[in-house]
DNA sequence: GGGGCGAGTCGAATCGATTCGATCGAACCG
DNA sequence: CGGTTCGATCGAATCGATTCGACTCGCCCC
C-alpha cells in the first residue's frame, strides 16, 4: 500500500509524489522544472506518481514564497473598473501591457483604488507594479512598495525618485493643438479637461484647483492649452466620457461670449461636446470648432472627423510593460517617452466670420 | 549595535523586527495580524521597529503559503484583452465581478488564453476562478484547477461538474425577441452571430460549423431563434464590434433574396447591422429590421433606439463574484441565472409590404 | 590503470511568515 | 488565602517547494 503517501486527507504534495515514485523531493522538483538532469525513465516515473495521485504540479504559493517571485504584475489605476474602461484609451493602453506582460509569462493584476475603506493593495503578491494615471496621493503606496523592493512603472506621472517613468508629451501636444486654432483664428478658447481630483463632479475650472491638484496628465494639458491661450477659462469634466463632455459641453455654450472653439482632454469629451453643440444648434465646424486628445476612433462621431491629438496607447502600455520586465531582470530600462500627432479632421475650422 | 538586524543585506524580515523590538517572532506576527491579544506598548514597540527597519509588513508570498489565500481570484477570458472589452458588456460584467470580490478585500487577475502558446495560466497562484464566454476547450484547465481545489465559477457556460454555473437565458431570450420579429410579420429572418469558435474570421453559420463549436453562448442565443425560424441563414462575426458586425451586415444584404429583418448577437453588431443598412441606402426599421443583445447603452446608435434584448451583465459579473466568495468560504451558494429583458426600440416595425 | 569529468541523485538548508499549545503572572472571587 | 481564569508572550511545528553542495557511478582518455 501507498500508505505515506495518502495517509493524509489534503492534496497531494511534491513529497507525495516523490515519495510514491522512489526519488527524493529534490528529484522530483527538478522532474517538474525541467532545470538540472534528471533520467528521462525517472522524470517518466516523477510523471506516473503524480498522474496517479493527482498532483496539478508544484503549488504556486509555494513557489512564490522560495522563487520571491509570482509572475504577477499590478496595474493600479485610479477609477473604478467601469470608469476607467469607459475610456477606449484606457483599453488600448492595458492591451499593450498585457501584451508585454504576456510575452514574459507575466499575468495582470487589476488594481483599484477602493479609497481609503478597502484592503490595502499593496499587500498583494507581486513582483511588480505600474501606476497609470494617477492624481491622487501615492506616496504612502509608493514608499510601501519601495520598502518591499517591488519595482514601480508609472505612466504618465509627476516624478518621483525611485519610479521608472513612461512619458507622453501632454503639454507640447496640446500645445500643437491649440496652436492650431489659433492659426485658424481662434481667440475665444475654452477647454473641458479630465478631471482634477478624485471629485466625479463637473465644476469650473479655477486657478486654485489646478493650484492644489495633482492629476498629472490634466495639468499638463491645461498648461499646454495656456501657452496658447493663457486665460482660456474651462470646465472640469467628471471623467472621461460623452456624457460628461455633454454635461461641459452645455455648460460653456451657455456662456457669454461663447466660446468659438472648445480644447477637449479627450475624444470622448470631444464627441460629448460636440453632442451639446448639436443640441445647441450650432455647426461643427462653422460655428464651434471641436479639438480632442486620444485618436482612438470612437463610435458616433460620424459624420464629422474629430481633429484630435494621436497617442501611441498601445506602444505606451507595452512600453510600460517591458520596462517592468526589465527592471525585475535587473536591468535598467532605457527611458521611454511618446509623443502625439496632430491629426485635422473635420471638427476644426476657422471662426464664423462676425465672431473674431 | 543592532548587528543581528542589519547583518543580512537583503530586505528586512519580521524575526529582524522582532529581535529588535525585543520580542518573539509569533509576538511581532501578532502585532501585525491584529488576531489575538497583545499590549498596546508592545505593539508600539514592534511598530517601531518595523519603522526603524523600513519594514513594510509581512511578506505576502509567505502569508500566502502559510494561510493558502493569496486574495487573488483570476478571471479567464478568451479573447485578447483589447477584443474582450471592445464590448462594452464585458466591461459592465467585470466590473460587477471587480466589485463583489473588492468588497471582499480579494483582487482580480486578468487571464486570456493566450492560445497554446504562452504559459500555463493555471499555475497562477489564485484562490479561485473565473471562467468567462469560454468557446474553447477548457477541459485541461478546468481539471488542473479542480486538482489543487481552487473552486470554479463559469459565465454562460456548458455544464460541467464541479464547477458552478451564472446563468443567463440566452436561449429563451433570443426565442423572445424572434417571436417579437414574428409577431411583427417577418419570415426572412437572418442572424449575426458571436464567433462560433476562436477563428476570429467571418464565415457563413453552417450546420457542421454550429454542431462542433463549443461557443456556449453563440450556440445558445442561434438555437433560441432556431426555434421561430428553424432555417434562418446567418453569418458568423469575427468578433463583437461594429466593424465586424458592419461586415456581416454587407454579407447578409447582398444575398437574394435579402432577408427582412436580422437578428444580431450583441449590440455592436447590430449597430454594424445598421451601418450595412444606411450603406446600402435600405431605411431601418423600414426596410431592415435589426435586433440587438446585451443592452447596455452603447455610442452611435442615434437617432436609432435599438430593439434589444437587456441582460444585467453587472449583476451577473456581481454573482459570479459573490459565488466565488462563497465557495472559498466552504459555502455552498445559491444558483444564479439571468434573465434577459426585450426592450423595444425603433429598429424593428412590420416588413414593407411587398416583402413578406 | 588512474585521474578526471559529467550525468544523475540525494540531504539539508532556506524562503518568511502563522498558529497551536504551553507557560507565566496577575487579577479576581468566594 | 488558594484556586481559577484571563491576558500576554513565547517555542516550535508547519505551509510546500527550490537549490546548493556533496556524493556516487560509469566512462573516456592518456
Amino acid at each position: 500500500m501507498d500508505a505515506e503517501a495518502t495517509e493524509h486527507a489534503g492534496r497531494p504534495t511534491l513529497a507525495a509524489v516523490a515519495a510514491l515514485a522512489g526519488v527524493s523531493a529534490s528529484t522530483a522538483s527538478l522532474a517538474f522544472s525541467g532545470a538540472g538532469p534528471v533520467a528521462d525513465a525517472t522524470r517518466e516515473r516523477v510523471l506516473a506518481a503524480a498522474r496517479e495521485l493527482g498532483y496539478a504540479g508544484p503549488d504556486p504559493f509555494a513557489q512564490s514564497l522560495r522563487r520571491g517571485r509570482s509572475g504577477i504584475v499590478g496595474v493600479v489605476m485610479e477609477d473604478r473598473l467601469s470608469d476607467a474602461f469607459r475610456d477606449p484609451i484606457n483599453i488600448a493602453m492595458l492591451d499593450g501591457i498585457a501584451d508585454a506582460l504576456g510575452a514574459e509569462g507575466l499575468s495582470l493584476l487589476l488594481l483599484t483604488e477602493t479609497g481609503e475603506s478597502g484592503t490595502d493593495y499593496s499587500l498583494a503578491p507581486m513582483d511588480g507594479v505600474i501606476l497609470v494615471g494617477c492624481s491622487r496621493e501615492l506616496d504612502a503606496p509608493v514608499t510601501a512598495f519601495q520598502q518591499r523592493g517591488i519595482p514601480i512603472v508609472a505612466i504618465e506621472a509627476e516624478r518621483m525618485p525611485g519610479v521608472f517613468p513612461v512619458d507622453l508629451d501632454n503639454r507640447p501636444a496640446t500645445t500643437r493643438g491649440a496652436q492650431h486654432l489659433r492659426d485658424l483664428g481662434h481667440s475665444r478658447v475654452a477647454l473641458v479637461t479630465l478631471p482634477l481630483e478624485g471629485s466625479r463632479e463637473r465644476g469650473d475650472l479655477s486657478l486654485e484647483r489646478e493650484a492644489e491638484s495633482r492629476a498629472h496628465t490634466t495639468i499638463e494639458r491645461i498648461r499646454g492649452a495656456r501657452e496658447v491661450f493663457p486665460w482660456a477659462a474651462g470646465v472640469v469634466a467628471a471623467e472621461s466620457s460623452v456624457d460628461a463632455g455633454l454635461d461641459a459641453g452645455r455648460a460653456l455654450l451657455a456662456r457669454h461670449p461663447r466660446p468659438t472653439a472648445v480644447i477637449a482632454q479627450s475624444d470622448l469629451l470631444a464627441l460629448g461636446v460636440i453632442r451639446a453643440a448639436e443640441e445647441a444648434g450650432l455647426a461643427v465646424p462653422g460655428e464651434l470648432s471641436v479639438l480632442g486628445f486620444d485618436g482612438a476612433r470612437i463610435e458616433g462621431v460620424a459624420p464629422h472627423e474629430l481633429t484630435t491629438l494621436v497617442q501611441p496607447a498601445v506602444d505606451k502600455g507595452r512600453a510600460a510593460g517591458r520596462a517592468v520586465v526589465e527592471l525585475l531582470a535587473g536591468r535598467q530600462p532605457e527611458p521611454a517617452s511618446f509623443t502625439s500627432e496632430l491629426r485635422i479632421g473635420t471638427t476644426t475650422a476657422p471662426p464664423a466670420s462676425g465672431e473674431h
